[in-house]
DNA sequence: CAAACAGTTTAGCCTTGGCTAACAATTATC
DNA sequence: GATAATTGTTAGCCAAGGCTAAACTGTTTG
């Protein structure tokens, strides 16, 4: 392991010149990080075919290509990894499917991207800012936070 | 452009059930994450040099790789990486130094990372789930949003 | 001062997620 | 129903960010 730094085990007192986590836990938040992309980009298309086939009644390529603003050639290729992962079925020129493990999945990203997109708001951010910073902060808020912000949520509104 | 949805100008009621939102909307808010992604790892490198630094008077590459969990090889490639970017400078088997613009942003993302921090634990976070969850959100808050988050944090210490 | 050890770099591999260009299939239109 | 337009797929490219193994440098120490 070869840590040349010791470990000085001082109680922060969580401020900014805090002195830095001890190494393991520092470890532990990149490491989810990095676990979070890994997901993050599945979980999007994932999504967003749950969201067009619950509003269009059906999610084809090219239209998911030009919501996420991105070749049709990546689609039908990230398709095939979908395809693989057993979230989504396909024929090919057909439209998508979700599978039930798909269906799962886009639902829980979708309840975790209002719960965000509401907090914010909620926070008051305006509704353009809001969803794009949704989008982004969706995948690396833990469940403990989500509900921390659902309840802010619901009592801002009442 | 060939967009066979046709855009249907519901006003959005900001609820679950939305209408997906217009075609330019959501590719922007896709783009704007798949650029905060590329920019992100850079800045956590940077911002941890600079934590590094401050904290201990040197950045040695063991450290970075142990702190990132991470192997050492992919440290050394990354500190190549940064430097061709001009954001560090570095002497073979030496300790990094920032440079004047690599110092900028640590700064910048060090304070981005603190106001998150600190408004989830105003929130109500407890401290290992707001350090891991600031750690993924820190990228992904705009400017806009984290004048909020640090508005909201000082009225509640006060 | 030589040997051992810790730290760093290089080489070479892999996967992901983009892209363009060329081709194939389906659907629409005249 | 032939042709045009749209949509989908395949092939092949690229960069990023991981990894392991091996080579190299610098430091410590017997």
């Amino acid at each position: 392991m070869s840590d040349h730094e010791q470990q000085r085990t001082l109680s922060p007192r969580g401020q900014s010149g805090d002195a830095l986590p001890p190494v393991e836990q520092h470890a532990q938040q990149y490491e989810t990080v990095r676990n979070a992309h890994e997901t993050e980009l599945i979980e999007d298309y994932v999504e967003l075919i749950g969201d067009l086939i619950r509003h269009r009644g059906e999610a084809r390529a090219a239209d998911i290509a030009n919501r996420m603003a991105v070749s049709q050639a990546t689609v039908s290729k990230m398709i095939r990894r979908l395809n693989e992962l057993g979230l989504v079925t396909s024929k090919p020129y057909r439209s998508l499917f979700l599978t039930e493990e798909g269906q799962k999945m886009a639902e829980t990203s979708r309840a975790h991207h209002d719960i965000v997109l509401h907090f914010l708001r909620a926070l008051g951010v305006d509704d353009s800012t809001a969803r794009i910073d949704a989008e982004g902060m969706e995948h690396h808020v833990s469940d403990k936070t989500l509900t921390i912000m659902q309840r802010f949520t619901e009592q801002q509104i009442k």
